[in-house]
DNA sequence: GAGGGCGTACCGTCTGGTCGGTTTGCGCGA
DNA sequence: TCGCGCAAACCGACCAGACGGTACGCCCTC
């Protein structure tokens, strides 16, 4: 109980500083000064400053994943999969809106062996949509006269750009907003009219 | 001409590291260094290192305004104008593809004035586009059901990922990625079908 | 000979990380 | 119930070095 307790109040402060000041520019010593533990507590937890960034990374993409695994064992016609798959993922993006912020910004100053791990779940996520997209393809709802790498651009696009422009405080709710870009993303793949 | 050179090599360099590397790990004297010019030297030309990452942004907003302002002067209907200005838009953020890197992963490390600055320069550019968009809907030619923020959002998220996904050395060009990104946009946009 | 462009040496500060030691929690034999 | 022992949790003073920035003076050009 208070062992987990030091290490996740860690873990949210340190995910707080570097949604606001970046990664490079908080200290470790700001970290734990914020959580309210020492340095050495830290270090009895973490290997290093790096660890914490992944720490944060780990979360999110685990969850993630794992939200796209149910959506699409579930089944249905792809382009059901794909507005459920988008609309889950601008939920939880904007449910996890610091976590994205720290990840696109910072992702670059993992250390070799860690950038790794996360680039290659990331490429999970993204080969499973695409083979979503591809089913789509074959099945004659989705064009194909874009590359397919194109589309999932767009896709992920949006995702990414949220935690840029996306306030909880802003006039629409996170449903609303998962609908509307849900409706444009869908829109401009599908062959037939809406 | 002396004196232009070693400015621009500082900036040259700069940004080439701040690209690769993230601005606040790269040191000062990595970037004399690969500029092949001395501290004393590029600290006469430069009030900071924050000045440094200002130049970067300084010519890419600069630039792009004006490419914005022109093809709004140039005039005509609504969708060919927003059609044009995402056409360029891709292809001059393609260009411009290591500034646009640095932009978005350190823009939160300028000091508060130059910050402040560059908002004020991102939001001039926004309004512009989000006014257009305002008169495709008043024509009739662009959907009004989904807020006009959450379109422009929708717009910018394409232009901010580039960095991430396209390479000059990928199968597509610019220009074919310019305009599949703008078919993508204005087809999820438009009232009528294509 | 004056002044601006530039080189050099240096400063105070802060960094991530370490390490020897102390405290705390807990199973267990009596 | 107590006390023992021991591992895990935790502390905080302490590095070595790198950082951004500056002071000052040399030299070349006009």
């Amino acid at each position: 109980m208070k062992t987990t307790n030091v290490a996740d109040r860690v873990t949210a402060a340190a995910l707080d500083l570097f949604a606001t000041q970046g990664y490079a520019t908080t200290s470790v010593q700001q970290i734990v000064e914020a959580a309210g533990v020492t340095k050495g507590a830290m270090y009895h937890y973490f290997q290093s400053k790096d660890d914490l960034l992944f720490a944060v990374y780990d979360r999110m993409l685990a969850l993630q994943k794992s939200h796209l695994d149910e959506i699409v064992a579930a089944g249905g016609p792809a382009e059901e999969v794909v507005r459920a798959v988008c609309v889950d993922v601008v939920e939880t993006s904007i449910d996890f809106l610091p976590e994205g912020t720290v990840f696109f910004r910072s992702m670059h100053m993992l250390t070799e062996p860690r950038l790794k791990e996360v680039t290659r779940r990331r490429r999970e996520y993204h080969d499973e949509f695409a083979a979503l997209l591809r089913r789509g393809q074959d099945e004659g709802v989705f064009r194909a006269d874009v590359p397919r790498s194109v589309l999932v651009a767009h896709f992920f696009s949006d995702v990414h750009y949220l935690s840029h422009w996306y306030s909880p405080q802003g006039p629409e709710t996170k449903t609303e907003v998962a609908q509307q870009l849900t409706d444009l993303f869908l829109r401009s793949i599908r062959t037939t009219a809406p």
